[in-house]
DNA sequence: AGCACGCCGACT
DNA sequence: GTCGGCGTGCTC
């Protein structure tokens, strides 16, 4: 018997199986299984997976035998074999890659430096009668004495309980054994809470998804409309008959709010995956999958690619969220394995929304999608009025961030002894540093843009590549006291807000507060406990937190995002502050949402006003089909890399030339120009950009365009295919 | 990813 | 003459 291996190596030069004589001892060798082989000169061991087994082997190699199983327990199943064919297809990695993509850092096919199961010791008697003959000899220790009755009381303890000199002497008189059993770090309670009743609403939706379909469903849900019970309820009828389940939440998302709920509702049934988690900790859950210890499968976009078995639902919430893209290679969309998993399982899969891409919408309204969806908010709880603030007629008398009318509004909050969410998607104290006196500006020497200064460590940043700087008293160009911060960011909103609001409590969520484990979460529950009035950050306090006492929402600077020159800026403008706006009076209490902007006349904030999503959709939609953006046409970005400009420059010339031969003529080729990130870590990137409604040749002319990039070491070629941002 | 093979520069 | 630079190519 023979097994074609695929190597560890991330190559795309051995991106191909190695065939290898599978010996007597190894008869249970399975397809899918990870196995250590010799491989190339010497003594040299790898590790690979099986990925076929064959009775004949021809070929003129030299054939060596597979030497050993490893993790016999963690074996890629025929439909993650496929989900891995799939993978490398839709991103053009390489077939290992796809693999390792799929699987957690404790488990990729490499050499593991520890072992990631836990196990808890316990002792236990060897048997009752020697325990008691023991007793009644003489003489006895006293410690000894007291071990051994013990644990003929109790029968098993935990071993650190006792003197570790006392119990070495039990184990070798044979009295006493210890016993290692493996421990998950994860566990939890029984479920302690009851299904809710839906609304007429919520009802209808849980009743309209056809089970045992490859139907795809897009749930339209106003914030705060009781998404989660509907998925719950959904996951539950799945479980009911004896099926599993995926629900996929934004990173963000994965606080303890909604992994709770269902840990209440279903109890021990649940697993969780997402980047919070420690190796170990993912280790366990990913076990507890592969065992088909759980039935529902909670977390990020990496998530979808859960070993579960016989899957009844796929949920993803949130389907606007970018992060569902892996702006890493594999580029992949969990969206799209969700699809491919959808349709292999027979399972339906729901995409939750209160601001659906415009894809999903489209396909929603073409019916290539099912529409649900829940137009009002649960119990008593009204959508926040949300009002726009003109900045510009601020300024004439006002040089604050804070709006008059803003600050006159947290005032009567405080007062009131409620709670409020300040937006402002930018970190750091100010992003330009200028000199008044010979106009020099503070840039990152290896990327294109200027640094951010950062007042709490005194320290001039580039938020691309991380470099830093500690900030003198003088300008670095004409030596004298002529620097001054111009833009906002949190932390100078934070100071600004101190100074206005003496009194108030104010806590600042960034990824600069947030970057110690658990600090995101302890943040959320002082402010939840109500240890703070004003929250205050960057979108991650956007999303998904529900404080029942936050009344008031104010978005400091709304233009920000939407100058991002990007064909998405609308959309996600869109959906960043009407998920903001969500997280007012999300209970009894009314919200009131406030917008400040530069630009009030703007469609987009508009409709965010009027909390309008259907008509910013039609609108949206002719930009988009006018421009010939998604969803009327496909993207693929190609970019070429290199440290050096020119070489970056030729060789993304010759990129297009290819194109253009190979293409079809519809097909639009847009560039080359200076990418989004021109210059970052002193790495050139020029683009192009392809749209397309149909393009045979694509993937054909992708792969040998990578193919003539393969032995390039000073240029490199990424390829996006749907990009989410350009 | 390693490691060997191979073809050109500065040394005892 | 030879030690060693790292460019190129192969690994079942």
């Amino acid at each position: 018997m023979y097994a074609k291996v695929l190597i560890e190596y991330n190559n795309k030069q051995v991106d191909k199986t190695f065939t290898y004589k599978i010996p007597d001892y190894l008869t249970n060798l399975q397809k899918g299984m990870k196995v250590t082989v010799p491989f190339g000169i010497g003594s040299h061991t790898i590790n690979g997976f099986v990925t076929d087994i064959t009775d004949t082997y021809e070929g003129d190699y030299d054939i060596k035998e597979i030497i050993d199983v490893k993790d016999p327990e963690l074996i890629l199943n025929e439909e993650l074999l496929a989900i891995g064919e799939y993978l490398k297809e839709l991103t053009l990695c390489s077939t290992i890659t796809a693999y390792q993509t799929m699987l957690p850092s404790s488990l990729k096919v490499k050499d593991q430096k520890s072992n990631y199961t836990k196990y808890i010791t316990y002792v236990e008697l060897v048997s009752e009668e020697k325990a008691q003959e023991f007793l009644n000899s003489n003489p006895v220790s006293k410690t000894q004495k007291f071990i051994i009755e013990d644990l003929l009381n109790k029968k098993r303890v935990l071993k650190t309980t006792y003197s570790s000199t006392a119990l070495k002497v039990l184990i070798t008189k044979g009295l006493v054994q210890i016993i290692k059993e493996q421990q998950y770090r994860l566990n939890y309670q029984n479920q302690v809470s009851e299904p809710l009743p839906l609304t007429e609403e919520q009802a209808k939706a849980v009743e309209q998804v056809e089970f045992a379909t490859n139907n795809t469903y897009l749930l339209y849900g106003v914030t705060a409309s009781g998404k989660t019970e509907v998925y719950m309820q959904l996951i539950a009828k799945a479980l009911k008959n004896h099926q599993t389940a995926i629900l996929l939440v934004p990173e963000i998302t994965l606080t303890t709010q909604i992994v709770n709920r269902f840990y209440a509702r279903f109890g021990n049934q649940v697993a969780i995956l997402h980047s919070g988690l420690s190796d170990g900790e993912k280790y366990d859950e990913y076990l507890k999958i592969l065992r088909g210890e759980v039935s529902i499968v909670i977390g990020a976009r990496s998530a979808i690619f859960a070993p579960l078995k016989n899957i009844g639902i796929i949920i993803i919430d949130e389907e606007h969220s970018p992060s569902y893209k892996q702006e890493t290679n594999p580029r992949y969309h969990a969206l799209d394995i969700a699809k491919f998993r959808s349709k292999y399982h027979q399972a339906p899969l729901i995409l939750g929304s209160a601001t659906p891409t415009l894809e999903s919408m489209a396909r929603a309204e073409k019916g290539v999608y099912h529409f649900l969806s829940l137009t009002n908010r649960i119990g008593a709880a009204q959508m926040p009025s949300i009002e726009l603030i003109d900045m510009r007629k601020e300024l004439k008398n006002n040089r604050s961030i804070i709006s008059k009318k803003l600050l006159n509004k947290m005032q009567t909050c405080l007062a009131n002894h409620e709670q409020i969410i300040l937006l402002l998607n930018r970190r750091g104290h100010s992003t330009t540093i200028t000199c008044q006196n010979c106009g020099y500006i503070y840039k990152c020497p290896y990327c294109d843009i200027t640094l951010t200064y950062h007042k709490s460590s005194n320290v001039l940043r580039c938020h691309y590549c991380g470099y830093s700087l500690i900030k003198k008293d003088t300008c670095p160009n004409c030596h004298e006291e002529g620097l001054i911060f111009l833009g906002t960011g949190t932390e100078k909103l934070e100071e600004e807000i101190q100074k206005l609001l003496p009194t108030s409590r104010i806590v600042r969520m960034d990824a600069d507060t947030t970057q110690n484990k658990g600090t995101h979460q302890k943040i959320i529950d002082a402010f939840a406990n109500h240890e703070y009035d004003i929250l205050l950050g960057t979108q991650m306090i956007s999303k998904g937190l529900d404080f029942p006492n936050v009344t008031l929402v104010g978005v400091i600077n709304a233009d920000a995002s939407l100058n991002i020159p990007d064909f998405r800026s609308s959309e996600t403008t869109y959906a960043l502050l009407s998920q903001a706006s969500g997280r007012a009076g999300r209970s009894n209490k009314k919200g009131q949402v406030y917008i400040q902007s530069y630009n009030p006349d703007n469609y987009t904030l508009k409709c965010v006003t009027n909390n309008n999503y259907l008509a910013f959709y039609r609108y949206e939609m002719q930009n988009r089909k006018l421009l010939s953006y998604p969803p009327y046409y496909y993207l693929t970005s190609l970019k070429v890399a290199s440290k050096s400009y020119d070489l970056a420059s030729s060789e993304i010339n010759k990129v297009k030339k290819y194109l253009e031969e190979h293409l079809t003529a519809t097909t639009i080729i847009l560039g080359p120009t200076p990418a989004a990130n021109f210059r970052v870590n002193n790495v050139y990137r020029f683009q192009i950009i392809l749209k397309y409604k149909k393009e045979p040749n694509l993937l054909q002319t992708l792969q040998e365009l990578d193919h003539l990039f393969l032995l390039n070491n000073q240029a490199f070629l990424e390829i996006d295919l749907n990009p989410v941002t350009l």
